[in-house]
DNA sequence: GTTCCGTGTTACCATGTTGTTACCGCGCCA
DNA sequence: TGGCGCGGTAACAACATGGTAACACGGAAC
């Protein structure tokens, strides 16, 4: 189980990072913003120990960063304690907060809190099935129902990925933009261009999608799913 | 989505069942531990907020009678701050763990931590429905009643839905081109014109209206609603 | 080096959306 | 009776958006 911790105070991130060794996590350390994403994308950890406050990048940009590509859990660490903080950190995708000075045992506690319910819920398999449509992302292939696999690229991956994880819901451009290339990534046209591709390779009629449907002015959303809306 | 409140002190389960069903949640309660039980198996809500300090049945023990059946998410709420407490709440099973007094949007917001990473969806359902009229705001459609769905531009999904949150009242002209263009934006031109279109789009017969009535010199009221609010 | 693939860039067209202007009819009031 | 303000209707221009296509670039594979 391996646990990144981005902490720029040096002493406290030794700190942790003992406690948490000798309670049997794998360990990785990051000083500042940018250093964290970059550990995130090498190791891609199983949970990600976040203090707010960092040189270079700051810890709210980190973690958004990291939620519009992966659902890696966070736990943030910071000394602010007033109310809309801790809101806000939870809100961006945080799964807890602590607010400093704080006890490790308390940390550990809470780390395989999360942990626990993580792996009560993740489904480790790479295949996500959508009515017909079945995507294997360790393969970067999709299937549709007995017929052969189609072969995707990365980005095509990722942006099928998000919309059959949010199935029948309707996902905004600038979300979509984020999701697939990361904040301050890619642009509308892009977008498009990959729709379009997408398109092209697992709709029978492109014209006339049966699984990616343009909202004009919204986004796309992913359907032929039985949705069960009610 | 469905939570159960379990805590002794009825004060304080009011404000947090107040908070939460303003939060858009179902709120059922439970005053002491075997009472907790008891709503927990005839409801299984999606959630349990759960005091520790409770009557009749200790609140760790109602927690693991929980654990010991289901996965359903616990977050503890205690006086007590101490490390020792809090680790023994998590390793009970408890996904979070609250120290009183703590303020209502930090309980709402770590809910909705929980709950998302358990994958459950809590879009907090785009649709308004008044009468026979139902708006989608995210998919930009408005749909009347077991007919198909129409398609609405994204000024016009702006009136609408200013209309059809104040269904039964006024809205003056200026209040109007305010909501839909912001302060600076629109003219009485421009509203009428919106107007007009939106008729055409909803109306069965835009000569005569069923939804959106002209109240002449003033502004424009939804009708269609049994208005009867309660 | 050459080829191929994934990706980014530019361009074009059709359509949809929004802003503008104009005209009509109606009720109001001098 | 004749302006005047108001609201409904219409036509049109300007602009944004989405789909399509062709091409350029860079890195990996051969």
């Amino acid at each position: 189980m391996k646990i990144l911790i981005v902490e720029d105070d040096l002493a406290l991130s030794d700190v942790i990072s003992f406690t948490l060794r000798r309670a049997g996590f794998d360990i990785i350390t990051a000083h500042d913003g940018l250093a964290a994403l970059t550990m995130w994308e090498q190791h891609l950890p199983d949970l990600v120990v976040l203090d707010l406050n960092l040189p270079k990048l700051d810890g709210l940009a980190v973690c958004k960063r990291i939620r519009a590509q992966a659902d890696t859990p966070i736990i943030m660490l910071s000394v602010r304690s007033s109310d809309e903080a801790i809101v806000q950190g939870l809100e961006l995708g945080a799964d807890d907060y602590m607010v400093k000075p704080f006890s490790p045992s308390q940390l550990v506690a809470r780390i395989r809190a999360v942990l626990r319910r993580v792996g009560a819920t993740l489904t480790p398999s790479s295949e996500l099935m959508v009515g017909t449509l079945q995507l294997d992302r360790s393969r970067n292939e999709a299937q549709c129902l007995g017929q052969a696999a189609i072969r995707l690229t990365p980005l095509e991956v990722r942006l099928l990925e998000a919309l059959m994880l949010n199935a029948g819901q309707v996902l905004s451009t600038d979300g979509l933009i984020d999701t697939v290339w990361g904040v301050e990534g890619g642009d509308r046209t892009m977008l498009k261009q990959l729709v379009y591709r997408l398109r092209t390779k697992i709709e029978p009629d492109p014209t006339q999608p049966i699984y990616i449907e343009t909202i004009p002015g919204v986004g796309y959303a992913f359907i032929n799913a039985k949705s069960a809306k009610g």
